[in-house]
DNA sequence: TTGAAAGCGCTAACAC
DNA sequence: GTGTTAGCGCTTTCAA
């Protein structure tokens, strides 16, 4: 920045000011002082302008895989709305093991995020500890935690699924198995199970059709592994709820291969609103999350709370239950 | 972390070193420091290590988009090799757009990245120039360019269509159509096509049954929309080559709805391995471009290069053609 | 609108 | 194995 400054002829204040968007700077020095950066090759330190200022510019955000259209598309959503205020996301992906979020959490502290915006409400003490302690902004969302850290930007997974076991009761379906993966893992679809349990005991069935389907992602060869599982201890299943879209799909491809017409011999539910679920045949009912809402909500709430605005600490965005081919009335 | 020695009874260098993996310290003193930091609730601060160290920490890479299943476990792969080496990645999405790739660059460049992967081999004038004058390892993936700025891990996209074409054209098919978005944008997706054009003119076909399905990415409902478009205005097409297995599923869906037998009537061919190829009824021909061990191969190839090994900078990582359902031979 | 002085919180380099 | 000194490249603060 020295060098600048000399080629340019002012002080590196002035460089650091025509650098900076607001500077006030006069117009034609502040172009000097570009064009001398330009052709001296010169690339703007962020790393010593963090020291000094106290503000990164990071927003830290841990997701369970980077893998997954529904993460995939929050964090895009977050990420255009930063983009406007100069904010950029480290990322962490934790594998749906809180021990990994843990790691990610401490590491990503240490580069002094302006804020910190999680998936889900359930984590361990130390990172719950190092949350609560870190004097930032920390949201977190796919979830309506009891006892939240800070803010909150999500929906009750298992009022969703409660939702989606009330329509195929409706539809006549008595026989309702799922499929989900190991409760530990994925605690978001843990919830969708323990809402599927509650709302079978609700409409006084038994909720024995429990399929697991293993340690989270599950995928859509996973669903189909399951599904032929199901079908071979429980052949007269009539309607089966998937942890999401995929392994639903999975589910389907595996009624085709058994020549089992869906709807007409059993129905199927997902979860997630991926775009698999609007376009294969027959397409798959299921529960829109709107994952870009959500990201765009955290998102705001962060400018929000940093622009020292008081913002809404608790959002809901209610999930939509999307009934398609897999589950039709009247068949 | 001058609290912490006080409180530890020793200086602000041996807690320090007490925070480094390699520390020469004393065990008992180290337990000692890291107590004290506990108890005062001390985050290790390393913005102000990396401007003193002069190391960061960061590796940049920009993808096309973050919400696609390739990209993402080439990204997954990467993050796995650099977190043994305590490397964390700096992500930014680029929109399929070399416009926002440069902006993302500059910014990334910014946070004093020690190695820079991108995706692809074309930038614009701007990008390359920030690149070459970095003073830090640059990976091109995912491509073969021509003129590499540095490193390279990839494959040639013209090359694998190419060899799609040539396993059709051994079916017996004549008259294949391509399905592929705005050539601007997606180069991979150029590439293809243009070896789907070289692969029909070598074979003495014509390659007039091109379909512009849009601006990137192309969703499984660009596919089908795409493919209605090709059955209408050329009904006896009897093969479709896909950008992706996201449009091929889509082009398949469509042929479901038509009453189309795939592969009897038509064949189809995607590219990228997606999970959907390998269960979807039938199941679709496709390219593998080993996603994942790109990623792995240009995150060893930046950990070595930091070591100031003197590393092979160009990897070629052979596609692989995978024949499925959607193309069985002697239909 | 611009400049000078001081220092952000760590660590390289050296000494002991 | 531990301490001292100096300073990384910016920006805050104050003055002009």
């Amino acid at each position: 920045m020295a060098d600048v400054a000399r080629v340019a002829g002012v002080s590196p204040m002035t460089v650091s000011r025509a650098f900076k968007r607001d500077g006030t700077v006069n117009a034609e020095t502040r172009a000097r002082v570009l064009a001398a950066a330009d052709q001296l090759g010169y690339v703007f330190d962020r790393t010593a302008s963090n020291l000094k200022s106290q503000r990164t510019g990071f927003v830290a955000a841990t997701i369970p895989s980077l893998n997954n259209a529904n993460f995939a598309e929050t964090v895009g959503a977050m990420s255009e709305v930063f983009e406007a205020h100069d904010l950029q996301i480290l990322l962490a992906a934790t594998g749906y093991d809180t021990a990994l979020e843990e790691r990610s959490i401490e590491q990503l502290l240490r580069r002094r995020p302006e804020a910190l915006i999680v998936t889900g409400g359930v984590h361990t003490d130390r990172a719950r500890r190092m949350m609560e302690s870190a004097a930032i902004p920390v949201i977190e969302t796919w979830d309506l935690p009891r006892d939240p850290i800070g803010h909150v930007v999500g929906f009750s997974n298992a009022a969703a699924t409660q939702e989606m076991v009330a329509h195929f009761v409706a539809l006549g379906h008595r026989r309702i198995g799922f499929i989900g993966g190991d409760a530990d893992r994925d605690t978001r679809g843990a919830d969708r199970r323990r809402g599927f349990v509650a709302a079978m005991a609700d409409h006084g069935l038994s909720a024995d059709r429990l399929i697991d389907a293993g340690t989270p992602p599950i995928t859509m060869a996973r669903g189909a592994q399951a599904m032929a599982e199901l079908l071979d201890s429980h052949p007269d299943t009539e309607a089966v709820i998937c942890v999401s879209d995929l392994s639903a799909f999975g589910a389907l491809t595996e009624c085709q291969r058994r020549g089992i017409a869906v709807p007409d011999a059993v129905s199927l539910g997902g979860f997630g609103a991926y775009d698999i679920s609007a376009i294969s045949v027959p397409t798959i009912t299921t529960v829109d999350a709107h994952a870009r809402r959500i990201g765009e909500e955290a998102a705001r709430l962060v400018v929000a709370l940093m622009a020292g605005e008081n913002a809404q600490g608790r959002i809901e965005v209610p999930p939509r239950l999307l009934v398609r081919g897999t589950s039709r009335p009247g068949v």
